[in-house]
DNA sequence: AGATGGGGTGAACAGTGTTCACTTTCTGAA
DNA sequence: TTCAGAAAGTGAACACTGTTCACCCCATCT
């Protein structure tokens, strides 16, 4: 049995992984254009060629693949704010760049993106003893708000942020109004564009705007506008 | 044939409206508890004792008993909002229970609010040429929204909203925020303890937080903390 | 070489939304 | 009152869905 933890795969494990590979391959291909209800077992098994049954020896369900295909959206999802928040650039930019990323890679799957949130879980299978919380921490779920946390906090020791700010509480408040843009932007096809007797709004001008209202909801006391914040428009 | 628009009912109209509401009250009750997965037409025909069948002489489909359920569910929202934004109270009180009022809503009945907005729409079935954005104000979300947009410009004429804000970006983003703390609270069980180092929080508490955070950065730079915002904590 | 077990399969089960020919029931006009 | 026609209601079926299970086959290990 191939439990062990060699190194050098054996041929078969080799195939095995090949074959696993093709199948969640088609699943992301047909998951990213049609979702969740696009993709049927008997469809993807079409697709690579096999019976339906055969993806049973892969994946214990459907649910279980998809949690597969969720768990690398918020892989790359973390990666890329994570890369960007850590760039080398004014604090400002960098903050705006982290919820800009945040919500184009959202607007890039959007069936990843609303698969990932738009499921009720039951207060059940959740969280609540310590060792839930510490798995929380280590997975990419958390390691992705701990980067917000730090980054208010950041903005909190440069005075530019209210230091009177529970961090916790603000990063929670970005997040929430991050997502709330994402899952707007993904859903209803011309989104920012919401009432006719305006003129047409791009969405990432929208997002600036967007990032622009929460920063400064988040500023000290006083220093509105004396800050490197650049107001929309008026970016080069 | 019942087309025509005469005050009074015959027998077998009433009938006829009898058994719709009967449909539609039992596709409420399971609707609210078990979302659209747990809404199967077999189920429902066996709660109001007819056949499956007999459930499409009312319904075109299922999707469509569905999107009377979310109509419905609009328009409780809206009337909600509505009767707060109304009320008797300064400005700054009002303001926070739109904000409330909308995600306790939202709250209460957590598939309702899920199915309104999770729906990922394509761009060809959308308001486009004037009449559907005529439509569209005249809906119910067009409405609301346009409550929101005239409480900001509102908030400007009272000097308390910075008046170089575009009241209808204000509004949508307003509206945006608000929506990712409802999706949030809704769909992830003990949503405001992102965290497992901080103390709990509770949702009430937190989207006072929350929309203090968006209200703030709505503010004209200069009057911050002297307007009649209460900050968290300090209500009575 | 032979036993073992994992990969692969078709058929089936229990669901789903939906349709259709059919019967029953009621209604409106002769 | 009678009778045609429409409306209401039904059971069976279709085409799907996720999932399981007994079975087969063939690569691998002793």
């Amino acid at each position: 049995m191939p439990t062990d933890l060699s190194l050098d795969p054996t041929p078969a494990e080799r195939r095995r992984l090949k074959v696993r590979g093709a199948i969640i391959e088609a699943a992301e291909r047909v998951f990213a254009l049609e979702g969740e209800s696009g993709l049927s077992i008997r469809r993807l098994a079409e697709e690579i060629d096999y019976s339906p049954s055969a993806i049973y020896k892969y994946f214990g369900s459907k649910d279980e693949l998809i949690d597969e295909l969720k768990e690398a959206f918020f892989e790359r999802l973390l990666s890329r704010v994570g890369r960007v928040s850590g760039v080398d650039a004014p604090f400002a930019v960098r903050g705006r760049a982290c919820v800009s990323t945040y919500i184009e890679t959202a607007i890039e799957r959007p069936y990843h993106y609303a698969a990932a949130f738009s499921q009720i879980e039951s207060a059940e299978m959740s969280p609540r003893c310590e060792a839930d919380w510490d798995a929380f921490t280590a997975s990419n779920k958390g390691r992705a708000f701990g980067v917000l946390v730090s980054m208010v906090k950041e903005g909190q020791s440069l005075g530019i942020f209210d230091p009177d700010l529970d961090p916790f509480l603000s990063a929670t408040s970005v997040w929430a109004a991050s997502h709330g843009v994402a899952q707007l932007l993904t859903h209803l096809p011309h989104f920012p564009a919401v009432a006719p007797t305006h003129a047409p709004v791009s969405a990432s001008d929208f997002i600036t705007f967007h990032a622009d209202l929460v920063f400064r909801g988040l500023q000290s006391p006083g220093n509105r506008r004396q800050t490197d914040f650049i107001p929309l428009g008026d970016k080069p």
